[in-house]
DNA sequence: GAGTTTGAAACT
DNA sequence: CAGTTTCAAACTC
């Protein structure tokens, strides 16, 4: 089983850290962040490939909750924040009620504020509130109450087209209870209530009141099932239904490039807590992880010593209204096997990330092991991977490409997540990703695009991904060398012309071990080779300098010609003449640049033409046509056309008599092409003025 | 499109 | 680290 090493654990703060580690920092009593007693061994390697929970919530409270019976006990291991889960019906079997009923030791009472809310079709949810009031009554463990103080809610799920959802609720929220500062890893009963409308929604309800911090203690909780019904309201008239019943707003941010919303939360009562900006940061960085294929249930990843929890939304195929028990007699602190809930469709989820710089902003303050702040001077890579890979790459981590996430290995079995340069991340399905988000960030506006911020071989990566790639054609390197241009721009081949590619998702292990290999031989190959000078891009050189010796650093051969910067000391270069003053790159500069301006002024003028023609069409068709006669082009006909053919070649003859310039002369032809195009059109309309029935 | 040239990457 | 080989892109015809 694969598992989470410390490396990665040492890795992950930094990666994760986000505004919510900041905002718990500053809004929690200090014991909550007293730092667990020093002589706690580090909590046992997590398990992430097997038996995890099909939905897994990404708790940054140290939360690791998991669903494992409807109906018995659940088990939770440090939970500490409050999470919605939302899946589709169809897993969900059974009739549907319209009244609240249990399956399983349900204390109803427990849940007062949403025992009456219905639940849209097609939808599951599932709240695990953070940090609860213990059940101080001591009667019904986990008979806690779903209270508008302490709790903080994250919402992930599918909306009625498959699309994920994700609520949170701020901090000002989470105010657990605690013992904490004792040492004593005693947690309080916790519960889990899972409100079901079968063959519907489901909502299932934890709270959890175990220490913050603490990784060991598990405590046994109850799962209750209920049935409630269901109306007719959209998801979000739901939510917002709901959450006013629990004093919040909601609102909805749409992604982008999956088409997938979020829902954020903020309590009426304070919604500037929402958002926490650390050091002037007010945007926040996502990583990207993508799940397995297979299995496919949720994987819950817990960073030993972390404060984050890390989970994986992936699909489910088959549907179980009630969760499956683990065994509550599971001691392991760490992670708890569960079955599959819900999720019929990979859903997307955000991890907000700081960039390392940003980090440095944020003010010293005394730290502890629940709320770390590290200061690094990183380039904002991210990265995560799996255990058995990562002890052999760690040591180069820094080396891969900005905004480096993970990826699902399906060439690799259980592998889990895999090195995945950022720019991959744009040539992967949208299905196919899965990203974690900080539920503390929910509600701000970045949007996971913020990656593409990230600069790639001096290009920010937005540009590099929006520029047309050329096509690889490796044959021998499996594209696996630095030799094929998109393993070394980072990216998957796609629509190359390789032969025997191993640089995609299928060929996830062999991939990964060129990787190492590359880094091994040169620590930064995965780094941009254009470093931008302090002044800009004006003092872009090459990190390491071309080696010409035949090429005159003139020709796309040499790596600084090609950058379009100039050779510099530290080129090996022989007869360079890639200089500021050489006249042989000033010639050559010219005549790129007037192909340029030639090239810009074709593609004006065709635009332009196109458009013309467009409009034209547009706006003669319907009173050509609205009579029921003839449209204008069927007017074209081949006389015609050679009429127009005439003219054109009329109008190039007299351009070249005159000595026009190959543009004005290009413009003159499509000038003439647009009056032979009117007067086509011109007589369409009289014909059919003349002749409204039979033309 | 085939063949050649070129220089970075890979290898020894 | 230097020399050689391999490789794929750039270039030429």
């Amino acid at each position: 089983m694969d598992v989470v090493s410390p490396e990665l654990n040492s890795l992950l703060p930094d990666e994760i850290m986000d505004t919510e580690a900041i905002a718990m920092e500053e809004e929690l009593p200090a014991e909550h962040l007293a730092a667990p007693p020093q002589s706690e061994p580090e909590p046992p390697q997590v398990p992430m490939e097997t038996e995890v929970p099909e939905i897994v919530s990404l708790c940054p409270a140290t939360t690791s909750m998991q669903m494992t019976s409807a109906s018995t006990d659940a088990q939770c291991s440090t939970s500490s924040g409050t999470q919605l889960l939302l899946a589709p019906s169809g897993l969900i079997t059974g009739t549907t009620t319209t009244s609240v009923k249990t399956t399983g030791p349900v204390v109803t009472q427990n849940l007062p504020k949403i025992s009456s809310v219905t639940v849209p079709a097609n939808h599951q949810l599932i709240i695990n509130k953070v940090a609860s009031a213990p059940a101080a009554d001591g009667k019904s463990p986990g008979a806690a109450v779903l209270k508008p103080e302490g709790q903080k809610l994250l919402v992930a799920g599918l909306s009625k087209t498959g699309q994920p959802i994700m609520l949170a609720l701020p901090h000002t929220w989470n105010k657990p209870a605690t013992t904490q500062g004792t040492g004593d890893a005693k947690a309080l009963p916790t519960q889990i209530k899972m409100v079901t409308t079968v063959g519907k929604p489901v909502i299932a309800v934890s709270s959890a009141s175990q220490l913050m911090g603490s990784s060991t203690t598990l405590q046994a909780q109850q799962l209750k099932t209920l049935q409630v019904g269901v109306n007719n309201l959209s998801l979000k008239e739901w939510l917002i239904s709901f959450f006013r019943k629990l004093d919040c707003t909601v609102s909805t941010v749409p992604q982008n490039t999956s088409g997938n919303s979020k829902v954020a939360i903020s309590p009426l009562k304070s919604p500037s807590k929402t958002l926490k900006t650390v050091g002037g940061v007010g945007t926040s960085q996502f990583k990207t992880i993508i799940p397995l294929t297979t299995p496919p249930n949720v994987q819950q990843i817990q960073v030993p010593g972390s404060r984050f929890h890390y989970v994986r939304l992936v699909t489910a195929t088959t549907g179980s209204t009630t969760a499956q028990s683990g065994g509550s007699t599971n001691t392991n602190p760490s992670i708890q096997p569960a079955k599959p809930v819900m999720m019929n469709a990979a859903v997307r989820m955000s991890v907000p990330i700081i960039p390392a710089q940003s980090i440095k902003q944020v003010v010293p303050k005394p730290l502890t092991s629940a709320a770390q702040v590290v200061t690094t001077s990183q380039t904002p890579q991210r990265l995560i991977m799996p255990a058995t890979h990562l002890p052999q790459i760690q040591p180069n981590l820094t080396s891969l490409p900005p905004g480096t996430v993970l990826a699902p290995a399906h060439g690799s079995g259980n592998m889990g997540y895999a090195v995945l340069p950022a720019p991959y991340v744009t040539q992967i399905p949208q299905s196919a990703f899965v990203t974690l988000t900080s539920s503390s960030t929910f509600s701000t506006a970045t949007p996971i695009q913020t990656q593409a911020r990230l600069s790639l071989n001096g290009l920010s990566t937005s540009e590099a991904t929006s520029r047309p790639r050329k096509p690889c054609n490796c044959t021998r390197s499996q594209c696996l060398k630095l030799y094929c241009d998109c393993f070394a721009n980072g990216e998957f081949c796609n629509n190359c012309n390789c032969v025997n590619c191993f640089n995609n998702l299928d060929h996830e292990s062999e991939r990964l071990k060129a990787i190492k290999a590359c880094l091994d031989r040169n620590p930064v190959a995965f780094k941009p080779k254009i470093g931008k000078g302090k002044q800009g891009e004006s003092d872009r050189r090459h990190s390491k300098g071309c080696n010409c010796k035949k090429s005159g650093c003139l020709k796309n051969y040499c790596e600084c010609y090609e950058a379009k910067i100039m050779c510099s000391s530290i080129c090996k270069c022989m007869g360079c003449k890639n200089f500021e003053e050489s006249p042989e790159r000033k010639t050559l500069m010219h005549l790129a640049d007037a192909a340029e301006v030639r090239v810009q002024q074709q593609t004006a003028a065709k635009t332009k033409l196109s458009s013309q023609i467009s409009d034209l069409l547009t706006r003669t068709t319907p009173a050509v046509t609205s009579g029921g006669g003839k449209l204008p082009y069927t007017f074209v006909t081949k006389e015609v056309a050679e009429a127009t053919c005439d003219c054109l070649l009329e109008q190039t003859e007299q351009a070249e008599l005159t000595n026009q310039p190959q543009a004005v002369a290009e413009r003159l032809i499509l000038e003439e092409f647009g009056r032979c195009l009117r007067r086509i059109i011109s007589f369409a309309g009289k014909a059919k003025t003349d002749c409204p029935i039979n033309c």
